[in-house]
DNA sequence: CGGCCTAGCTAATAGACATTAGCCACATGA
DNA sequence: TCATGTGGCTAATGTCTATTAGCTAGGCCG
């Protein structure tokens, strides 16, 4: 296999970053509730819930936050974009597309690592996600992944990639950063760096790069 | 990669399936509550769904199951028995380390894809069950994820796996089958012993199979 | 025929919970 | 000093939901 990229901090942009513009108890609100909603999910969560882990009522929370769905869309909205920017800075000025494909994954291995309870709700809560927010979400996803097939996609079309179906590719490459976020934890066995170089090396076996 | 194994149908024991000893009609509620776990989630499905999914109302469930969490939980339990009970036979009389990977990760693939509900409410509804259950299932879960790293750790050990961390291979490969029960669709473009028959090789290209 | 078990029903029970209403303390700035 | 906006509180409100109670029709066994 070829080096990693050397570029490890292209991933950022999640719901606990601070944003210019948005008061910082909002922020804190959304943080707890990024929380609970991985911890507990998001109908087992409560307002009171929330409010407890910021040292307020449930009630106080409205003087914030316009209502619990909206913390939700917020959340996974701000999830997929951050994912979409990730995908498109790693992929952009790479040469070549075996190292598109090295760089693609290194991000989406990087930010289901970095910001695994983001990309835990934005997996597991799309059910609870209301209209339009529902679709919102689910166009970024499609989106998301239909940059990853069409890397494999232009791999196999130049020959130096080699699988069944590309879709089965793109989807087994994506499913791994996905159990990511499910069983990181910081202080694990392993360093990010270690669990993205070796998933990156799992993509371009998996598509059978030459 | 080498033949893949001819035994396509050692996957049994799902909820849906009857099962000696058990009315007809509880087994109709589990498998209609079975479905609508999967679709809207354990706590967004009321008692009156289930209810009026197999033609009566919500209370009268009662005179067949005992409590909508003893649903769940024969739900869980069941499939991570079926589980590991699928692994087992899977991997009993396989000559080699890298055919009882094979063998082990088509009968992974292959629950995932048959028993998708199953597997997509065991793996997503954990945080619902209440005790004694949730115990239950996650020790049975750590058995299975155990099996597989275990079947890793001896293929390093006789030289013919190559990676860098046996953990990170188990998990990468059990990702993989549980993505399955996330996309797979009996109609899809790829059928059942396509897909795991590619996820076997994807299992023996992961592990550095030599 | 007549009792009884099965499996359904509707009505009550009891508790959550999101959200709203209305009140109050306090800081800030004129 | 005092008016005002902010951000907290408690007390409704209204709805939803699991589960239990109590009733009934109908089939099966004597």
């Amino acid at each position: 296999m070829s080096q990693p990229s050397a570029r490890r901090d292209a991933v950022a942009g999640g719901a606990g970053d601070s944003v210019a513009g948005v008061p910082p108890r909002a922020q804190a609100i959304r943080a707890a509730a990024l929380e609970l909603f991985t911890q507990r999910g998001y109908q087992a969560t409560t307002m009171a819930d929330i409010g407890a882990a910021v040292g307020i009522r449930g009630p106080s929370l409205y003087k914030h936050v316009s209502s619990k769905q909206e913390l939700l869309a917020q959340i996974m909205i701000g999830t997929m974009d951050a994912l979409l920017a990730a995908h498109r800075t790693a992929v952009a000025g790479a040469a070549g597309v075996a190292e598109r494909l090295r760089r693609a994954t290194e991000a989406h291995v990087r930010y289901h690592a970095r910001h695994r309870l983001e990309a835990f709700v934005g997996n597991r809560e799309i059910r609870s996600l209301e209209e339009p927010h529902s679709t919102a979400v689910l166009d970024r996803r499609d989106a998301y992944e239909k940059g990853f097939r069409e890397l494999v996609e232009a791999g196999v079309a130049a020959g130096r990639f080699h699988v069944a179906s590309a879709r089965l590719a793109s989807y087994a490459i994506l499913d791994l950063g996905m159990g990511v976020a499910v069983w990181y934890r910081e202080d694990g066995e392993l360093t990010e760096d270690q669990i993205v170089y070796q998933y990156s090396d799992f993509a371009l076996l998996l598509v059978g790069a030459s």
